[in-house]
DNA sequence: GGGCGGCTTTGACACCAGTCAAATCCCCGT
DNA sequence: ACGGGGATTTGACTGGTGTCAAAGCCGCCC
């Protein structure tokens, strides 16, 4: 398992010096690797792999060996947990620097897909867990972000658990302003919808029907303006989603 | 901040030898002292000070700061999150040996609440915060915790997103079943259920009406009856609750 | 350019769960 | 035993969201 890691994608390190693949990263700054030092990152270096995956592939499948954890270079993966009889709820987003993979566990309880092409640096997950021992400051860094995961799944919990449809929509838009958000000319934010209005549903616990009725009334309501040919689209009543999320 | 934990119970510690509180703690066996030594866990006792609290007390409101943090030693906590007009929903319950708090954050965003009479082993935050950094297996064994803890909310966003009423019933009874079941002479499963309706309600995003109907309706189908004078149940058909959850 | 196919929108209707209200149960203190 | 009060149960009704169905839109390939 290991050596198909260390065989595949050698670079020479020399130790203290970052090797030259994470040097080029585009992901490090951010990453679990961002707080290692060039002598740390040769041990994830020794043991990853990038791997290129088209948009809408399996990284890994609920249900199968979980062999496999890794880090999102470019791209956007989606976490999907589902019930036996096939309905689905995305319970997790990833993108760029962010940690993919269920540690600790032999067998993998959720799906990941990508969402758009996307690129990855994987690591067999035993040895990453291995080499996490040997790094107590990445096992600090995956801490916190694990932290920072669960505050995540809990505010979700609560708009799954007691928001309704609109508010849910409210939500989401506000994120991916938080996000994405590029001011636009006229007062305006510019976001891009990076998902489908399947997977809004997904996400937001909702059919696509709503999703797609419940931002039709935005739109009519001059809050939410569409762009043409692309999943773009302008807010330009912020204040009037946050007025709906957060109802007096 | 500090003095307080100092000044008071201060058991004197030996080096190497586990101070008589903590040998004595119920919950040591499963919380994060459990992968201390003796001579680690007196880092812990060090800052660590006892505390009861009644049932039905805050622990931390959301919003207020952030100052402490606790392993359960006895009892059940509940954390809860709001929105601004005071729809609740619990994101968490707490037992023995669970760690309290949000780690890192300035300000609490989840209220922490007793369910009965509880007893902490509290810490200052930024003590333990300080305490953790010198200690990677205390670290490890809180990273593994948070990952359960991620896990388990992950599952539980896809019953709030994805489950009707009666299935998020069925699976919160089979999660009692595998926390506290008790086998029962007529081939039932005794369990206490911990929390009121209301309690319920906010845990499964539901209302009060509908989780007592929904339990009514088990009872009328012969799948629960429930005790007279606690808060008990049996579980008569654990198979039928499992294909409840579970639908073809 | 035409047509196919997937994604999205819109409409009509059904139904599950929420709301409001009242009755019942039960714990507890007097 | 009695009475008060909170928790729970039950009933009647409403409404939001899901379901089913059809139409529209758009990219893409031939």
């Amino acid at each position: 398992m290991l050596t198909d890691a260390l065989l595949l994608d050698r670079t020479p390190t020399v130790p203290g010096c970052a090797p030259a693949r994470c040097q080029a990263c585009k992901a490090r700054g951010n990453s679990l690797c961002a707080a290692m030092g060039d002598g740390e990152i040769s041990a994830l270096h020794a043991i990853g792999r990038r791997r290129s995956l088209p948009a809408g592939q399996v990284f890994n499948w609920a249900g199968d060996q979980n062999n496999h954890c890794a880090t999102v270079v470019e791209g956007m993966l989606k976490v999907t947990a589902s019930t036996e009889d096939g309905r689905e709820q995305i319970v997790g987003l990833l993108f760029p620097g962010d940690f993919v993979g269920e540690l600790f566990e032999e067998d993998a309880t959720l799906t990941v897909s990508t969402l758009c092409d996307t690129d990855l640096c994987t690591y067999p997950r035993a040895a990453f867990e291995r080499t996490l021992e040997d790094h107590p400051r990445m096992e600090r860094m995956l801490l916190r972000r694990t932290l920072a995961a669960l505050g995540d799944a809990r505010s979700r919990m609560l708009a799954l658990g007691r928001r309704n449809a609109k508010e849910r929509i409210a939500g989401f838009l506000l994120d991916l302003v938080e996000r994405t958000g590029q001011p636009a000319g006229n007062g305006g934010v510019r976001i891009a919808i990076p998902i489908s209005r399947g997977e809004m549903a997904d996400y937001l616990g909702l059919t696509i029907e709503t999703v797609s009725r419940q931002l039709s009334q935005l739109k009519a309501s001059g809050i939410l303006a569409f762009a043409k040919g692309d999943r773009g689209c302008t807010v330009l009543g912020e204040e009037r989603l946050r007025a709906i999320l957060n109802p007096a």
